[in-house]
DNA sequence: CAGTGGTCTAGACCACACT
DNA sequence: GTGTGGTCTAGACCACTGC
């Protein structure tokens, strides 16, 4: 039972210089000090993907604070897929694994239907092999140029049509042992075995996305032209705190398929 | 003084079939009801895009609900991008006008730098005239097929280079009187235009991605070669309630910029 | 200074899931 | 029934804005 000590920021001292200082907030509400701490737990792996957190009433014992403090920063917690709530049982840690949709961070749906039950693809593991990072990789995952790091080339297809050339980039050092062999062992989800297998949770991500075309390889492997437009995503994925753990840049066919995005 | 009853749902009598009967709620919470008469109010003009809605205290006396469900309302038709809230201020109705980023449904960004000030587009109308809707557009605008549409083309330059050459849809009968004279008038994003002009306000929208080859209109209009990849980006943009108010489909070219997207 | 949104609390009750 | 998250209230106080 670590009891937290919470601290509620005092009566600030102002200099008479502050109107040159720097727009710092110098404020953190309550519920954010929590949603900090219910973080570091996360992180730590005090409770893991899939399982539950305390209670709201047990988190606002723990950190001392009451209940719709708690509530506030779970609420956060919940908008950004950190935490998913379920009425009448719990609050959960989110997981890649035993998810609705197979790939959550996968925006490619077929044309036409709006969102049907996703066919499952088959996946080809084409290549996992240790490299040194080159200038692109150690800059997207803020290493130093020519780290170890593991590279990874798969085919994604619907049936039997190839459709994602995906290669990707993983730090060596929180993905030691990872091998073509345990990729294609794996059931569901590469990011479910990265959380199962490396303790590694992606949180969140961004994407660029480009149109190319295919150089005379990846022509090959998604059985298409030299000639034939396709979408380049790049993505960064990121772990807690911002700490990118992926690069990845995937190819993907859109003659009967589409990137499908929501603006708001 | 609109003194608005709200009905909190009675004990709801449970019939010996509601095993069989589908999953239908029965049940809305009251601040989902206050979010329900807020967004009528909105719809129905009486709080206009720039202003400011009456503070939470009167709207909790207006609705005879206690500040803390009005204030959950608004948090919601706030993380929906519909109201804006200013601390001190006030709550406001968002605008497409007056907005920090020129074009709030763009998401095409230059190489490189992360999220630097947009160097603004000259915008160049092409056309502007009525039409009757094909197949795609009136199944996009939910209009019967050959009912009078707009159709407006469009190029925008970012420091001289051809960059998005759009195609745009519109219901003939809001936006009765666009004219390209009266699009090539006006200073701001197209979306302030509407809201200004024709009441309309564009509140949330969805994109198809695909790559593809221009054409070779397309091609010239955009100065690249018909064989260079380009991302079509097709657009349905949605008022309230979900009604679809504009189909739109855009060329970009990617060759120093990318589409931008986030994960979570 | 008054008025606004933002935070925090405490307590009551409701809807849902499991047992 | 018990325990969970979800809703609703009432009141206090804090932070920011503008007069």
């Amino acid at each position: 039972m670590a009891s937290t000590p919470v601290f509620q920021s005092e009566s600030s001292p102002s200099s008479d210089f502050s109107s040159f200082q720097a727009a710092v907030p110098a404020f953190s509400p309550l519920y954010q000090q929590i949603k900090g701490l219910i973080l570091q737990s996360l992180q730590s792996g005090e409770w893991k993907p899939g399982e539950a957190i305390p209670s709201e009433m047990d988190l606002a014992a723990r950190y001392r604070v009451s209940q719709g403090t708690v509530r506030k920063a779970i609420d956060e917690l919940s908008t950004e897929n950190l935490l998913t709530r379920r009425q009448g049982k719990g609050t959960f840690v989110t997981t890649h694994a035993e998810e609705q949709v197979q790939y959550r961070f996968l925006k490619l749906v077929p044309d036409g239907r709006d969102m049907p039950a996703q066919e499952s693809a088959q996946r080809t593991i084409i290549d996992c092999k240790r490299v040194r990072a080159g200038a692109d990789v150690s800059r997207a995952l803020r290493l130093r140029s020519g780290e170890p790091v593991l590279h990874v080339r798969r085919v994604l297809s619907y049936a039997g049509v190839p459709t994602i050339l995906e290669d990707l980039w993983l730090p060596g050092a929180p993905f030691k042992g990872l091998t073509a062999e345990r990729l294609r062992a794996h059931r569901g989800a590469m990011y479910a075995l990265f959380e199962t297998e490396f303790g590694v949770r992606m949180v969140r991500a961004d994407e660029q996305i480009r149109a190319v075309h295919p150089d005379e390889e990846q022509a090959r492997w998604l059985e298409v032209s030299g000639n034939t437009p396709l979408l380049s995503v790049e993505r960064i994925a990121y772990t807690y705190h911002d700490v990118p753990m992926e690069w990845r840049r995937g190819l993907y066919r859109t003659d009967t398929r589409h990137y499908r995005n929501t603006l708001s």
